[in-house]
DNA sequence: GCAAGCA
DNA sequence: TGCTTGCAACGCCAA
DNA sequence: TTGGCG
């Protein structure tokens, strides 16, 4: 830190001072809590676009990325009169006054308070219950590589079209990515919170060797679709989030011919600006791609009919009805352990793999290439069938 | 990161 | 004036 | 009281 001056930025028509503009805020890669800013309000387009008129919880690194973080719902009591909030209400009864960010301006201004990542609610502050968003989590466990979570993200797209819905996806800055679908605002967060559920075992039973919708860590492998992010009073790290990583690492939309090959280090708060300058906000469409939630909620339906219904809820959410026993396998009481483990996921819908003649069609994948009349023709058929097997390419050894 | 309280 | 201090989320369930 | 999970 060389002079300990303030700096006042101008900001879509305000001033914005930004105090220790020149503390290292990521000293492995060597950016100030200046160079944070300015990245943001280089992105201003794209991260407004993830966040504008969400109610947000701040975390908070007012010592920089490598120091200890605090969450903060509740707006300080000190801030310009144009910082906007809005009232939240919790299960308890409690209530926070949550930050609402519209303009470059609100953005700067929460930069300023030591917020790396943004974290916003899936609603707009004008219908708190009601989300306008599906996000779909990927979490990888310990291990897995990043052409596993690429299928994973693959596999989703194509549920989620078979579903009606478009998603936009993009890498989650950390070890994931995430892909979210604009909804109609026309279902409670219980609701949509079930359609994720759904989903995620839809995406498990598609791809069982590389998806996982369990919620207990031990009994995980994969890439986890991680549902619970889509209960109340649940945040995800937004478009164009800087991770509080060595790296600066970003959150960074992608357009889906470049999900099979994209790397998550190629984006950082020191490239994606010029990404942007150059290509632009690739979920530039997505207020435009309003989806419903009805196909997924009957196939939720269809998966209670079969014996599976309700999925574990996270820690600090009260009992819901109908929710399964909130406790792992290894946790459980012996004799309410099923002697043969339950499935995850349940079959699918019937008349699914049985062709019109009733003869059994091949359900497992199937690689021929022997029959090919030329090597090439061979490779191409091999990049033919690697687009349509998502789902196991990335698990051949 | 900031404001209040204290020397 | 300058330094220190307190404060900044959600808060349940099962064994 | 401990450990579950973001
Ligand atoms: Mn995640
Ligand atoms: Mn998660």
């Amino acid at each position: 830190m060389s002079a300990a001056k303030d700096e006042v930025l101008e900001v879509a028509g305000r001033a914005v001072t930004i105090s220790n503009p020149d503390k290292v805020f990521f000293p492995k890669s060597g950016h100030t809590k200046l160079d944070l800013v300015r990245y943001y309000l280089a992105v201003a387009e794209g991260a407004l676009r993830g966040v504008g008129g969400r109610p947000m919880a701040l975390k908070r690194f007012v010592n920089g990325a490598e120091g200890e973080a605090f969450f903060q719902k509740r707006a300080p009591t000190s801030r310009p009169e144009w910082i906007e909030t809005v009232e939240l209400s919790f299960p308890s009864g409690r209530t926070a006054e949550e930050i609402v960010v519209r303009d470059a301006a609100q953005l700067a201004w929460i930069i300023n308070l030591g917020c790396i990542d943004l974290n916003p609610h899936p609603v707009r502050a004008g219908d708190l219950d009601h989300p306008d968003e599906l996000r779909v989590d990927l979490d990888p466990v310990p291990g897995v590589s990043w052409a596993q979570i690429r299928d994973v993200a693959m596999v989703t797209r194509d549920v989620l079209k078979d579903f009606g819905l478009v998603g936009w996806p993009k890498t989650s800055g950390s070890r994931g990515m995430h892909i979210y679908c604009r909804i109609e605002p026309r279902w409670t967060f219980p609701e949509v919170r079930r359609a994720a559920v759904a989903l995620a075992r839809e995406v498990e039973r598609r791809a069982p060797q590389i998806a996982t919708s369990r919620w207990w860590k031990e009994e995980r492998h994969g890439v986890f679709l991680d549902y619970n992010q889509n209960a109340k009073d649940r945040t995800v790290a937004s478009a164009y989030s800087v991770r509080p990583l060595d790296d600066a690492r970003v959150s960074t939309p992608l357009m889906w011919d470049e999900v099979p090959t994209c790397e998550a280090e190629a984006f950082t708060l020191a490239t994606v600006p010029r990404r942007f300058a150059e290509i632009g906000d690739p979920s530039k469409g997505i207020d435009e791609a309003v989806g419903s939630l009805e196909a997924l909620l009957e196939l939720s339906a269809q998966h209670e009919a079969a014996g599976f219904g309700d999925a574990p809820w996270p820690p600090h959410f009260a009992k819901q009805t109908g929710e399964p026993s909130r406790v792992q396998l290894s946790r459980r009481k012996r004799e309410d352990r099923p002697a043969t483990p339950k499935g995850a996921v349940p079959p699918p819908a019937p008349g699914k793999t049985v062709g019109p003649t009733g003869r059994r069609r091949t359900t497992m994948p199937l690689i021929e290439i022997a029959r090919a009349a030329s090597e090439t023709e061979a490779r191409a058929g091999l990049q033919r069938w690697r687009a349509r097997h998502a789902e196991v390419w990335s698990h051949l050894a």
